[in-house]
DNA sequence: AAATTCCGTGCAAACGATTGCCATACATCC
DNA sequence: GGATGTATGGCAATCGTTTGCACGGAATTT
């Protein structure tokens, strides 16, 4: 168990005091130290194997270039590619992230943003945020910087990185509008989620300016989650006016729609055409392939990490929050309507 | 801005030594502070808002309490659900997770095994290890513990938890051979991968064992993606003798395959019986649903992350190895062998 | 030539915790 | 009653950095 290789190791084998090693080794110094020198020492540290202790760093420097980022669950698909742009953006800076999951509880959020702060993050990147703000968050914000990722906080000023939902679904019904359908009905996602208001709102805006008279019949999930969108669908086809189309306000639900609609004898896209929203995995590979609206993911999760390094090292910072456009991808859950209304 | 609460402001508050303060805290140290002053110490504490400083403490004991985790690509569904049992059995014995993603390169997993040393992590878990045991981590496996999650290396003493392969080829061929099947070839995983290699032979061993007569068909993967499954697929039907049961190392070449064999107007499983293994997330919704091994991944990195705790910790240790039962979940990809052989 | 500025380096004080050792006080034992 | 323990608490060293300040000498200015 040999000891480990410090500033005064290496600062000795050349002959200078330890600070001038600091200062040598750290290239963005004020306090430059002459050329020769600076070789000399930058060798040395190499022989030697000299790594910098991150812990008397951060000790000294209050600074861990940790990230804590927060989000529902990392098993649902739809968080893996943002939190893998976070983590590639981040460590072209320095960083790295800490991911903790709350599984939608407000409480765990609570606790894992303690326990983050606990450990010295720098900064949060939070993908589970509700639309009503925590009064507990804005005590600590001027602590510690935050950005939201994939969501919002409504009628405040966190910083935050989203898709632009409005044109995705506004593309979404300009497609099955296409298609000749008129009878468009809805699944809505949790009305405490950005996501699902925004998608919502998107969605009935664009059945207006298409002028598709009377408000369309929508059904609200109470989570991202196929059997959601089952339940959804199942009391759209009980309640609801026929449709020939089924918005869902993402892929799961989608998925969910298909396979109520399917276990009804319904057959998409023949009796009805579902779209979904996110463009997670695998959606391409279903029978039929969904038509959907592809967000940005790793994009998305890269501004947003870029976006709290420049918070937190005081860059100029180019803007407060970014809106990420979007892709209509068609596949096969999509067709033309037909004559005859279900 | 105001300075963060420590040790000597509750000590001061309290009246006594910081290093009384600092031992009244820790519930485990050998030495014991009298109760009613721990009291006091105890309410002071907390009504100041002390937080231990993570790096202070890190510096002295040279404890991180974080553990690196290395997997291929946390964007491939197969590793959330580890990923997730890992990050709920390290908190709950006070640790956290950072993650780096290797795509699969060696090197790559080499730079961010030195990154994660350099953050001084505690311990590593690897997901993304090859078979042959890399030199370079012979070095360093004394000074930071090691295990190894769902791969291993062979021929090493590098602790793992792995699924067991070989009995989860075993019930897939089972069950392929009551259904009625006599020709089943197989599309395996890339053979630098312990599962790649341990699930080929595990299939070939369940053969021989039911007596099915030469050794099958197989082609084998280069990596565990749908494409690869298309291409082995088509080299299997364009190659191979005629088979009705096509038996895939993991989940997504079974996708894969599917699409192949529909592509060549082959219906799975009216054809071609195809499955997978894993049971990653939504394979149960696909057409035909799929008929996998179910691994116990949640389970699997929980164990993983308690064993290197414990490896860390010095505890007691009960295993330095675990295998993993697994189950056979039939679904729709598989039916009655047809009378007559495609 | 004297005065002023630079430049490069060393010194030492933090940052916040843990822990071996010492001192005190009191109980216990013979 | 003296010796020996045994709790309890204080002291100070230490972990490895960063950084303001002092200082000497060289370069530049007046």
């Amino acid at each position: 168990m040999k000891r480990r290789v410090t500033l005064k190791d290496v600062a000795d084998a050349v002959g200078v005091h330890l600070s001038t090693v600091s200062r040598a080794l750290d290239p963005s110094s004020p306090h430059r130290v002459s050329g020769e020198l600076a070789e000399r020492i930058e060798r040395a540290s190499r022989a030697l194997g000299y790594r910098k202790s991150s812990a008397g760093y951060s000790l000294k420097t209050n600074s861990t270039r940790m990230i804590g980022v927060i989000i529902p669950d990392i098993t649902d698909p739809a968080f893996p590619p943002i939190i893998r742009g976070i983590e590639d953006a981040l460590a072209r800076r320095g960083y790295v992230a800490i991911v903790a999951n709350t599984d939608g509880d407000a409480r765990r959020e609570r606790e894992m943003v303690t326990m983050l702060r606990d450990r010295g993050v720098d900064g949060l990147l939070l993908a589970s945020v509700e639309i009503n703000a925590d009064p507990s968050r804005e005590e600590w914000r001027d602590a510690t910087p935050v950005v939201t990722v994939n969501r919002q906080v409504f009628d405040s000023d966190v910083p935050s990185v989203i898709a632009d939902e409005a044109a995705g679904m506004d593309a979404i019904v300009t497609h099955l509008v296409a298609l000749g359908h008129r009878n468009i009905a809805a699944i809505a996602g949790p009305q405490h989620l950005s996501t699902g208001v925004l998608r919502q709102r998107g969605f009935l805006a664009a059945c207006e300016a298409l002028g598709l008279g009377g408000p369309p019949p929508v059904a609200v999930a109470r989570g991202y989650r196929e059997e959601e969108g089952e339940r959804c669908t199942e009391t759209l086809l009980a309640t609801a006016p026929p449709f020939t189309a089924l918005v869902c306000a993402n892929d799961r639900l989608a998925v969910g729609a298909i396979t109520a609609l399917r276990r009804r004898g319904l057959e998409c896209p023949g009796d009805v055409a579902v779209t979904g929203f996110n463009d997670m995995i695998m959606v391409d590979r279903l029978t039929p392939p969904l038509t959907t609206v592809r967000v940005p993911k790793h994009q998305m999760g890269a501004r947003a990490a870029d976006m709290i390094v420049d918070l937190i090292e005081g860059k100029p910072g180019l803007d407060r929050s970014a809106m990420l456009p979007v892709d209509l991808v068609v596949r096969g859950s999509t067709a033309r309507a037909r004559p005859t209304v279900v």
